[in-house]
DNA sequence: TTTATTTGACCCAG
DNA sequence: CTGGGTCAAATAAA
């Protein structure tokens, strides 16, 4: 993989360090925003300060995402077994024009989950040579009925298994962007669903082989009752745009239209099953636009590229 | 039923 | 030729 450095442009601070920086600063904010979760039942005050010290690390991280470091290095073996099943019927020839390993630009970052407030849908995955784990090809779910080209590659880091290295190609075009959801309470113990968590959980996308199962996906998220959890770094955390989603605990979805669910949900759906306050979402993608049209759309996409 | 994932085959850049 | 990126049929899940 290329991830040639050759971005960036970035300034003084070698790429390795300052990627090295928004990875700690990720967990840092990660950190943060538990602790956050936690406060909000103590005091509102709180709850103020740490959306101040969460917005501020969000700065810093944007400030400092000069283009990524690529994170992974191969050194290893593999033993790319791929057993012969069944074979399928002949397939037939077919035409392609696709640009492969072109000199698109890309971005590598290593974060300990595959949330990145996009939807994306898995077209492939592969052994690779030199690495002890399967390459995941996802590409944006709205390719199909909005172009997007972005796309990504995720795969499981050979040191830290539980985090991925996760490479994006392409520009989001869709208008997919995150969310700000902000769980308050008002005085009266009402708990009202605003909230700044940066990462709109739509899809989690399903574990990666072998990858560790959903506990270290919880993602932000209101329920009903206005618990709020959050964690995962987040990729894009330099989200210049952020929209707002208002409602009345337990009745979200009547408040703002409905939220999609996304599948991925379930992993952070507290108590809510499906259909239940939160995770009342609209199946189709193309639902959120009533949320993110008024966004400045463009990619909220980390600066990846020159 | 529709939609998403899996997975071997296909194809091309290096 | 090989490795890796993509396609698309088969399969699974909702």
């Amino acid at each position: 993989m290329s991830s040639s450095g050759g971005g960036g442009g970035g300034g003084d601070v070698p790429a390795e360090r300052a990627a090295a920086a928004v990875n700690d600063l990720m967990e840092v904010r990660e950190g943060a925003t538990r602790l956050k979760g936690w406060l909000e039942k103590q005091s509102s005050e709180w709850t103020e300060l740490m959306d101040g010290m969460l917005i501020k690390l969000s700065s810093a991280l944007s400030a400092l995402d000069t283009g990524c470091a690529a994170g992974t290095s191969a050194a290893g073996s593999v033993d790319g077994v791929l057993k012969p099943t069944a074979e399928s019927a002949a397939r037939r020839t077919r035409k392609r024009s696709f640009s492969r390993r072109s000199q698109r630009s890309s971005c590598t970052r290593v974060t300990h989950t595959l949330i990145d407030g996009h939807i994306w849908r898995k077209y492939g995955q592969k052994e690779i040579q030199n690495s002890p784990h399967a390459r995941s090809y996802y590409r944006c779910t709205h390719k199909s009925d909005r172009g997007c080209d972005a796309k990504r590659q995720v795969q499981t880091c050979e040191t830290d298994p539980s985090k991925y290295a996760i490479t994006y190609y392409g520009e989001h075009t869709c208008t997919t962007a995150p969310m700000v959801i902000m769980a308050g309470n008002d005085d009266r113990g009402r708990n009202n669903l605003v909230s700044f968590a940066r990462t709109f959980p739509q899809l989690a996308d399903k574990q990666e082989e072998g990858a560790a199962p959903t506990q270290q996906m919880s993602s932000s998220w209101c329920t009903s009752d206005g618990v709020f959890s959050t964690s995962g770094a987040d990729p894009f955390a330099q989200t210049d745009e952020l929209a707002v989603v208002v409602g009345s605990a337990g009745r979200t979805s009547s408040t703002v239209g409905s939220v999609p669910d996304y599948g991925g949900l379930g992993d952070m759906a507290v108590g809510g099953g499906q259909g239940g306050g939160t995770s009342s979402f609209p199946s189709s993608p193309s639902s959120l636009e009533f949320m993110v049209n008024s966004l400045g759309d463009e990619d909220f996409f980390g600066r990846c590229d020159p």
